[in-house]
DNA sequence: GCCACAAGTGTTAGTCACTAACATCTGTTG
DNA sequence: CAACAGATGTTAGTGACTAACACTTGTGGC
């Protein structure tokens, strides 16, 4: 069942990528992203803390917690984190990711996003401490997060406007590979050579 | 020769210092922080481009991106990132750090500051692709740089506000060490070891 | 000392993101 | 249909940031 809000905050979000794709993030007002979806600006803010957020959602914190902490304990806090964000490759390579890239190409080309992004790589990274660190390890575990989700960031920036065709789940594996090396030597077959 | 722009600047930059740590970034406007420093808040956004800016000042790129530069090639980029952020240990425990530390604690608390400090670290990230990548590998070296960087972010959080009274560069040596496990077991003697 | 000249700063008048308070409207439930 | 709650609108702000133009202060040549 679709609430009226769940409509109007859809509305929005989609106004709000058409605009900002036609002419630019700073040069869209909240105003206009409210009236192109039929609201006043005080709906846009009831739905979004931010002009920011309408395009930086992102709900998947969740998932990705749950797949660091189903990673067997025991190794490297940095491994444990790599393979968890690998287990996801699949999932990625299937999801209806074009609105998702469309929204980062925009954020790519503005600093002040990129620091949005961030603040949504640090709540990822808090979900990853307290789903998956063992007691007494939350500083490692949280190095080990931030360092894995900065090198996904980074080939995430890469997949939303660079030509190249390859997957998502094939640049995320480069990523996990790039920062635990080791993961090539046997571990995930899937990905090992897959870096250039 | 300190002009009297360079004056103006500091007088800028302690006034906000002050005033954030009393009554919190949000609560403090530019206004009150330009009239501290006696000038208007005209003169505060020739100085600095946001109020942001006032708090995050970093000069140290270059520095960074010379060392990373330094280490020599052949090895892993990630380690090249590791070891070249490990030679400016000692730098850092020397340098006059409290007005860093001050200000890295206010922005520990806010975390819209946190989203700047992000930008600080993607520029960082830059200086290091350039100065230090080969011809062809920018991604990986850019993976590299984004994972230790935020490894490094981490720790700093940990310092400006813990009470632990261990050093900038012990703590830096333990991300490292995270990071990049390898390291630990020989080639950088001071550190291994001194992760929990 | 005086006179360009430029760097630094002030004033004023804006735009726009974001907030608070209160009114209105819409859908649901008894 | 009445009552109620969730969703939205209106209005009136505050504060970050910008643009245009005037002024002031320090510096070098005469």
């Amino acid at each position: 069942m679709t609430t009226r809000a769940e409509a109007t905050r859809a509305r929005l979000q989609s106004a709000a990528l058409d605009l900002f794709e036609q002419r630019g993030y700073r040069a869209v007002t909240v105003e206009e992203i409210a009236a192109a979806a039929g609201v006043s600006h005080m709906t846009f803010f009831r739905h979004f803390p931010t002009k920011e957020r309408v395009l930086l959602d992102d709900p998947f914190d969740p998932v990705i917690a749950a797949a660091v902490a189903a990673q067997p304990d025991g190794t490297p806090a940095i491994e444990r984190v790599a393979r968890g964000l690998l287990s996801l490759v699949p999932l990625l390579d299937q999801e209806p990711t074009e609105s998702a890239r469309r929204a980062i190409a925009i954020a790519a080309r503005e600093p002040e996003l990129q620091a949005g992004m961030a603040a949504n790589t640090a709540a990822t990274e808090r979900a990853i401490v307290e789903a998956a660190a063992p007691a007494g390890e939350e500083t490692e575990m949280r190095i080990a997060a931030a360092a894995c989700l900065a090198a996904v960031t980074a080939v995430l920036l890469d997949w939303s406007t660079d030509g190249s065709r390859r997957t998502l789940g094939a640049l995320v594996g480069d990523a996990m590979t790039t920062v635990v090396p080791a993961l090539s030597d046997a571990a995930v077959p899937a990905y090992a050579g897959a870096a250039s």
